[in-house]
DNA sequence: ATAAATTTTTAGACAAATCTAAAAATTGGT
DNA sequence: ACCAATTTTTAGATTTGTCTAAAAATTTAT
């Protein structure tokens, strides 16, 4: 066991500090950009004060770097903590799809509990049993245990040119009308698409994919990452 | 859908009030038999100047009846909401031990926070994923979806007469130590044991399990459970 | 460079769940 | 029936995480 993971089993973490490192890093934290109070408190649906409070104690703990009135950064340990459980979340989310038949529009709410839940063994079995896949039902990289991951080659798919091949390796808007659109529309995870043509006009695609033709707006293919085709 | 159901999913309980609930149902609240201030805080490991004020706003939700200086019950709501905390303690204590590798004595602590995990759906696809199993690792039955459930037709082993056959189908003592002693000595639910003998002196006994002869302390026969074979 | 707008922090309050210490009610022994 | 012991409740304080309103710092615009 690394020195980190030994720092990480003593830190007891409320469900609130841990949901704050999440956000913080979602928003850029692991690198050395500077997250502001008000992006925080807009993600985390709070006021900016608290979050002023909030960053006070994550720094006394040692998670982030807290400079009045500049803005926080994620530390070393930080990081390790959000990926921990940004592990957790995506890792649910699979064995609810895999294993319990959840849709993937329905998973984030429950995983968003259930990444809180504390026991090493626990995730490492979840692990274990769906083959230590590599990516959530949203096609986002699954961190190991030791905090590594993949981020993956892929452009949304409005950033493809015409006549273009990739393949529908993600979505970068989770949300359940979205993600309802694609079902609806037989657009899933794993699909080749082909860019036929994008209108002047308002930038809508004409695509091929499961060997039918299909219209979708300029917002869609913005949402839609894939993987090009070489 | 029941309209019990109905209050059940429009009720929005903390988790401490979850456990004060569930704790109330173990002390014997489902019956009309006065649960006392004392015995919920031994319990719960807190003062019982906490357990009155809980006691109130539990009461104000409708969960149970409260007089002052008498003690609680249980409404009928009160019952509902205790089974169905129970029902998802016990299903994820099963499939902890069936999916995930966990020992008996591991899936307590851990199950402590599973069952305040909000979803309807997962709890009913973990019980689908189970086959709807009856008893949870150590043989305390499940209530299905709807409360319901069958206490088993079961008695202490040291309770047995000499020369009477059972087959063990639970444990009282559910701590480590004691769960650890069983492994041990290869004591498992389903197994059959005969009581050979009782000594006069200190109501050790002597049994047959697994065709092997083993003396226990009347202290560990009065923690397994067994039902008689007539 | 100064003023205006924005962002961030501070100060003080609140709800939830807990605690301690003291008061009130109940229970039990004689 | 009385006193003493026990149980339970009340009153007031504490911690965590949040809020509002006002003050302070920073950024932007003129
Ligand atoms: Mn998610
Ligand atoms: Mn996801
Ligand atoms: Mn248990
Ligand atoms: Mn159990």
């Amino acid at each position: 066991m690394t020195n980190k993971n030994v720092f990480l089993k003593k830190l007891c973490m409320t469900r609130s500090e841990e949901n704050y490192i999440k956000i913080i890093f979602h928003l850029g934290g692991n690198t050395s950009t500077l997250i502001s109070t008000n992006a925080i408190a807009e993600q985390m649906a709070t006021k900016p004060s608290s979050v002023t409070d909030m960053s006070k104690k994550l720094a006394e703990k040692g998670l982030l770097h807290y400079k009045r009135y500049q803005g926080v950064t994620l530390t070393e340990l930080g990081v390790k903590v959000a990926l921990s459980i940004i592990r957790k979340h995506r890792l649910w989310e699979v064995f609810l799809v895999e294993k319990l038949d959840f849709t993937w529009d329905e998973v984030h709410e429950v995983a968003e509990q259930l990444e809180h839940i504390k026991s090493e063994k626990l995730i490492d079995q979840i692990d274990a049993l769906l083959g230590y896949p590599k990516y959530d039902p949203h096609g986002d990289p699954i961190p190991s245990k030791d905090g590594e991951f993949l981020e993956r080659d892929k452009q949304l798919l409005s950033d493809m040119p015409k006549q273009s091949i990739g393949v529908c390796v993600g979505v970068k808007d989770t949300s359940t009308p979205f993600l309802k659109f694609l079902d609806k529309n037989q657009i899933a995870l794993g699909n080749t698409i082909k860019v036929l043509d994008i209108e002047d006009f308002d930038q809508s695609l004409s695509i091929l994919i499961n060997n039918k033709k299909l219209n979708i707006s300029h917002q869609i293919a913005s949402n839609l990452y894939v993987k090009k085709q070489n």
